[in-house]
DNA sequence: TTTTTTGCAAAACCTTTGCAGTTGG
DNA sequence: CCAACTGCAAAGGTTTTGCAAAAAA
C-alpha cells in the first residue's frame, strides 16, 4: 500500500534540491543514489526497478538490491513514489513531477493518465459519500474505456 | 489482509448452476474443482490461494499448483474473480455472491467494503468525465479515512 | 479409451535480507 | 574513523510451467 511518511514529503525541483533532501535527513549520497537521482531527473516516465538499472548502465553494475534499498529509502524521503498498474513490477517516478493518476482499460489494457485536477470531481463524491480523501495514485481505476464499451455492447 | 464484515449472503449456494456451467464447457468436474466450488459457496469470504488449499483439508492435498490452475479456469468460465488490496497474495470470491468494492485507508490499512450502489455516482462522475465506466472491484480505492484525515490535520 | 486434469518438482518473477567488505562524510 | 552503504548470494512470497501419472467422461 502507500508509503507511511515519516517525515513530510519534498518538494525538490531538481538534482540538487533532492540531494539537499538527502542530506538533510543525514543520509549518504552514494554513487547509486546519485545515478538513481539523475536516471529520475531525466525523464518523467515511471521506472521498475529493474528498468531503472538498465538505466545506470549495466556498466555500473549497481545491483539491483541496491536499487530497491534506495528505491525505499527515496520513498520514506518523499523523493520518490512507487505504484501499480496491474500485475508485474511496481513502478517508481519522482514526486515533483506532479501527480499522476491513470486510468486503465481492464479490456483492451490501454492506459490513459489524466491530470489530478480533473478527478476532483470525482474524489469530491468519495469524500462526500465516504469521507474519504481518495487518491488514484496508488492502484489506477480501471474500467471499460469508451471504445471497448462500445464494442462491447454500450454499458 | 484485515477483513470487514462480509454482506449477508442473500442467494441460495447454487453449486449446482456452477457445476453446469463448468459442465457447459466441456470442463470436467474434477475433485479439486468440487472442493474449490464448495469453498467458495460456503463462505462469502474473499480467500487467497493457500487460504483456500487449507479449507480444501490438508488431508486432500491438493496441490497449489492446481489451485492455481483451477481458479484461472473458474474466471475464464466466469464464476470467480480475484483482485486485490494491497500487496500481497491475490484474493479469489465467486461472482455471484454480489459486487465488492472496497475503501482501503492508506494510513491505516483499514478495508471497508462498500455497497456497489453507493459507488454509482462515483462512477457516473469517472463517466462522464472520461467515459470511461469504472469498477473498483479488481483494485480498491485508496485513501485516507475520515478518521486518519482529521487525526493528520484535515486534509 | 481419450482427453483433461493432477501432483510434483522446478522455475519464474519480483522483492527482501544477511553478511562481510567498501565508502562517504 | 565509523556509521552508512554496497555487492553478492541466498531466500522469501506468489504464481507459473513441464511432464508423466491419474482420473473424468
Amino acid at each position: 500500500m502507500t508509503q507511511t511518511q515519516t517525515s513530510p514529503a519534498v518538494e525538490a525541483p531538481d538534482v540538487a534540491a533532492a540531494v539537499a533532501a538527502i542530506r538533510s535527513r543525514g543520509l549518504r549520497l552514494s554513487t547509486s543514489r546519485r545515478l538513481m537521482l539523475e536516471a529520475f531527473y531525466a525523464t518523467d516516465d515511471p521506472l521498475t526497478a529493474e528498468a531503472l538499472a538498465v538505466r545506470l548502465g549495466a556498466a555500473e553494475g549497481i545491483d539491483l538490491a541496491s536499487i530497491y534499498r534506495n528505491l525505499e529509502t527515496l520513498e520514506e524521503v518523499g523523493l520518490v513514489r512507487h505504484f501499480h498498474l496491474g500485475h508485474g513490477a511496481g513502478l517508481y517516478a519522482r514526486t515533483n513531477g506532479g501527480v499522476r493518476e491513470y486510468l486503465v482499460c481492464e479490456s483492451c489494457k490501454t492506459v490513459r493518465q489524466v491530470d489530478p485536477a480533473e478527478l476532483d470531481a470525482v474524489r469530491e463524491e468519495v469524500r462526500t459519500r465516504f469521507g474519504y480523501r481518495a487518491s488514484f495514485t496508488h492502484f489506477p481505476i480501471v474500467g471499460l474505456c469508451p471504445r471497448c464499451r462500445t464494442r462491447h455492447g454500450a454499458k
